[in-house]
RNA sequence: GCGGAAGUGGCGGAAUUGGCAGACGCGCCAGCCUUAGGAGCUGGUGGCCGAAAGGCCGUGUGGGUUCAACUCCCUCCUUCCGCACCA
């Protein structure tokens, strides 16, 4: 008998798996599908167990849906745009293809060595011309739709990288790069994605997905749309007759409490209300002040409110009221209209801003069921819809009432209307980078910005180039790519040289899986009619917002073009903990990383596999031990053993049929294994149907094995057969977690077959059934004794063996048992006064 | 501040529907085997009292519901994550 040579036994079938193509899957209307797909990652050129950890996952569901019948689409590729390899082009002199290509090389052997079943046919890889030219496809489309469009806008820039900074490497205000250098604002012509015009798609659709995607993920969309309902209301300046200020409220009840208008400082209105005003020059300096404070987010919240009187007055157009316009810090210009009403007794910042520069407090919302509010009896404002007060002909209604009526008039009379917020801004995709998509758009001096047509994509994006990190796109220094012609006009005409945002790859990404080489299209929609939606996708937490608010909004525009047929891509959403090393995420800034390839080499991925599965549920974060990880190469080790010592007698033997086991005839210890098997499998499809905790499924089968090791010798009183039987349940539950070694004990068993080609066994209710229970008795709730009671045995006659246990008889005797519990085949609970 | 998740032995975690808290693994202790063990096997391992039988306490805090609460309800505390002056 040998030892148990993972190296040996990975390499072997997956030498197998790949010359029989054993994870291709193709679409067959027959069969039923199943879409399971992880995230799709970034080529860093190193993994470690944290990715690991996510892979293992769908490879366990991929490899037992594979079991359970089901045609199976698991693929991968990489996300191969992006920053980094341009920074390690500057850094090391390679260029950014070839560096992502040895990357992608070395992370492609890796997933190798794991067994992962990945069909490779369908592998992509974002920056090649095949994938990136239906980037620029989706773009034009997009562009013919209005949903496509160009404006000035503000972009991050910092002064000591002399470039474009996309938000995420804004830290703290900071450059990522360096800490210490505040980014400045700057602005752009930038190319901008309509994901506007799906606000209400995007949250409605949000219904189809409770259940299905975790809540946390869901909340944090829906604060990310940020929808609001309210009224936007104008606001007339006093003698400036053509000047109003327009103000959004999502509390109109509460504006007869105004007290002040408050602008932002970036409001375009105030030069404007400035002009020809008395102690000018000291008001600018205030607004420059307020202008040049930026906040870091953190400090946002909690910063003092800061503001000053801009000597101008608005008019309410409710009261007739004339009210003092301010400027105030906590303003924001980007939101609603950049300016608010003050309302000090019925907003908390307003309250706050009041008290400090004494503006008047007026209480208009009485609460309905609580003390009347005095103004200046109040601590802080009043939030709660109430009734009106003092608010001219309004006063008496609800705040409810006082909403509707209120917009209805301001609409009447012209003063306002209804209007819906958002948060959600249109998505800005223009990077001033060279390594992403190229923008198909040429700029002509008579046609202005026009697309490049379709039958000239890909525009490709030239390969050989010199990088200096500075400036502008450096595609701009390449003549033979700036120089282009208008497809309009003929004339010449200079090509964009900004490339897309990399999230724009990964937004459609996974429908080009489903047909990944059509050269025509970028899939073709029968196809994904079958694979679609996904039944499971796989990843972190870190793509709740962005990677996965942009996806839902790519699938719901190719659903307008006719493309698709559902509106959403991802049926279930599953968000995997993090992989830890001494309490914090691996990586290498951390200097904590195991490398995964490291794990197989000492321990062999099916260890390091059933590890990560067996450390923690797979949706807990996961603290990395090294003895951890030993104890499951013990037990490794022990099936290996327990199954290689009795393989050679059991090969030429028939393993028995559930349906042919007599449990009357069977041995002792044939009915403690065989029923120990049953439950095994029937707790382990359980965890694998429902409940996704593989730990316990782990915990499980070592208990069967622990079982199998308390029974040896196993040949005494085991007929061979049944010990087979037995032997194979083990091995098709270990498929999924441990293929490498199932497949090996499946071959060691004489089983001629792939283990890749047998089902996922079924259990046997009557051979999982014990004949005998322990039941439990209690007193007053407390255990006392235990008895061992058949199964079948009546409720009475169970209680009255509970009542005469020598440990319970003399507990009860002469006391009145008031009440009789009865858990069957659980326990008994004789309730004493 | 708002929103979300979570608090169980020395550690990771288990307890599927309100029914024996601590499965399984790590670590530790003892023993067997061994020339040897960082191999393998067996047993023990929440705390306190007790020679033992057994008893009491125990799932962040305090209360409640129940024959019975890690589980349900209320209070408070702590940690992590997300958002952050969104009018």
């Amino acid at each position: 008998m040998s030892d148990y040579d993972s190296q040996g036994i990975e390499a072997k079938w997956q030498k197998v798996w790949e010359e029989t193509g054993a994870f291709h899957a193709d679409m067959d209307p027959a069969r039923p599908k199943y879409y399971v797909l992880e995230m799709l990652p970034y080529p860093s050129g190193t993994l470690h167990m944290g990715h690991m950890r996510n892979y293992t996952i769908g490879d366990v569901i991929a490899r037992y849906k594979r079991m359970r019948g089901f045609n199976v689409l698991h693929p991968i590729g990489w996300d191969s745009f992006g920053l980094p390899a341009e920074n390690a082009a500057i850094k090391n002199n390679i260029p950014p293809r070839e560096w992502t290509n040895s990357n992608i090389a070395q992370m492609k052997a890796v997933c190798k060595r794991f067994g992962f079943s990945y069909d490779w046919r369908r592998e992509i890889s974002t920056c090649e011309p095949e994938y990136y030219r239906w980037n620029q496809w989706f773009f034009l489309r997009m562009f013919e739709r209005g949903l496509a469009y160009r404006k000035r806008s503000k972009v991050n820039w910092c002064p000591q990288c002399q470039t474009v900074l996309a938000n995420e490497q804004v830290v703290d205000g900071c450059c990522w790069r360096h800490e210490t250098t505040s980014v400045e604002s700057k602005e752009l012509e930038q190319w901008f994605l309509k994901i506007t015009a799906y606000s209400d798609a995007l949250l409605d659709d949000m219904n189809d997905l409770v259940g299905g995607w975790p809540d946390r993920v869901l909340t944090m969309q829906q604060n990310w749309i940020g929808k609001s309902r309210g009224a936007r209301v104008r606001f007339d300046v006093a003698q400036m007759p053509e000047k109003s200020i327009d103000v959004f409220t999502t509390r109109v009840d509460t504006i007869y409490g105004a007290s002040a208008v408050i602008l932002a400082p970036d409001h375009p209105l105030l030069p404007a209300l400035f002009a020809g005003i008395p102690g000018r020059a000291a008001m600018e300096a205030e607004w420059n002040r307020l202008r040049q404070r930026k906040l870091r987010a953190a400090e946002l919240a909690t910063a003092e409110k800061e503001g000053f009187f801009a000597g101008r007055f608005a008019v309410n157009p409710f009261s007739g009221e004339t009210l003092p316009i301010w400027v105030a810090n906590f303003v924001l210009a980007e939101y609603g209209t950049g300016a608010v009403m003050c309302v000090p007794a019925h907003d908390q910042r307003d309250y706050e801003f009041a008290e400090k520069y004494g503006l008047p407090m007026k209480v208009v919302v009485q609460p309905l069921d609580a003390a009347p509010l005095a103004a200046d009896r109040m601590r802080q404002a009043s939030t709660e819809y109430g009734r009106l007060v003092a608010s001219g002909p309004y006063a008496g209604l609800t705040s409810e009432e006082a909403l509707a009526k209120m917009t209805a008039d301001a609409a009447a009379k012209q003063f306002g209307k209804a209007e819906t917020t958002y948060r959600l801004k249109d998505w800005g995709i223009s990077r001033q980078r060279y390594w992403g998509t190229p923008i198909p758009i040429v700029y002509c001096k008579k046609c202005g910005a026009v697309p490049v047509p379709d039958k000239e994509l890909p525009v490709r994006l030239p390969l050989s180039i010199e990088l200096t990190g500075m400036g502008q796109s450096p595609l701009a220094n390449v003549p033979e790519f700036v120089n282009a012609k208008c497809s309009k006009c003929g004339g010449p005409a200079r090509r964009e040289t900004d490339t897309m945002d990399t999230f724009v790859d990964s937004s459609w990404y996974f429908y080009r899986y489903t047909d990944a080489r059509n050269e025509k299209a970028p899939f073709d929609s029968k196809v994904v009619r079958y694979w679609f939606p996904i039944d499971r996708y796989i990843g972190g937490i870190e793509h709740a917002i962005l990677h996965l608010i942009y996806s839902r909004f790519f699938t719901k525009v190719m659903r307008d073009l006719g493309m698709i047929e559902h509106r959403e891509p991802v049926k279930r959403l599953f968000s995997q903990g993090m992989v830890l090393k001494d309490s914090r995420a691996m990586s290498k800034s951390h200097g904590n990383v195991v490398g995964a390839i490291d794990m197989a080499h000492k321990y062999g991925c099916d260890t390091a596999r059933v590890y990560t599965l067996f450390a923690a549920p797979p949706e807990k974060d996961l603290e990395w031990s090294e003895q951890g990880i030993e104890g499951c190469s013990r037990f490794l080790n022990k099936v290996y053993r327990v199954v290689s010592r009795h393989a050679g007698r059991l090969r030429g033997v028939r393993a028995m049929t559930p349906g042919e086991v007599d449990l009357a005839t069977a041995s002792a210890k044939e009915k403690i294994l065989l029923r120990r098997a049953h439950q095994t499998l029937k707790r382990v499809t359980n965890d694998f149907e429902l409940r996704w905790h593989f730990n316990t499924s782990v915990a499980l089968i070592m208990e069967l094995v622990n079982e199998l090791q308390a029974q040896e010798p196993l040949e005494e009183g085991m007929r061979p057969e049944v010990l087979k039987k037995v032997f194979h349940m083990l091995a098709l539950m270990l498929a999924p977690m441990a293929p490498h070694l199932a497949a090996e004990l499946w071959e060691m068993l004489g089983n001629s077959g792939s283990l890749m080609d047998a089902t996922w066994p079924a259990y046997r209710e009557e051979l999982a059934k014990e004949e005998q229970f322990e039941v439990v008795i209690q007193i007053n709730g407390r255990v006392r004794s235990k008895i061992l009671v058949e199964d079948g045995l009546g409720e009475d006659e169970v209680v009255d063996r509970a009542r005469h246990d020598p440990r319970i008889a003399p507990l009860i005797d002469g006391k009145r048992v008031v009440k009789t519990v009865v858990v069957p085949r659980k326990l008994v609970n004789l309730v004493l006064r």
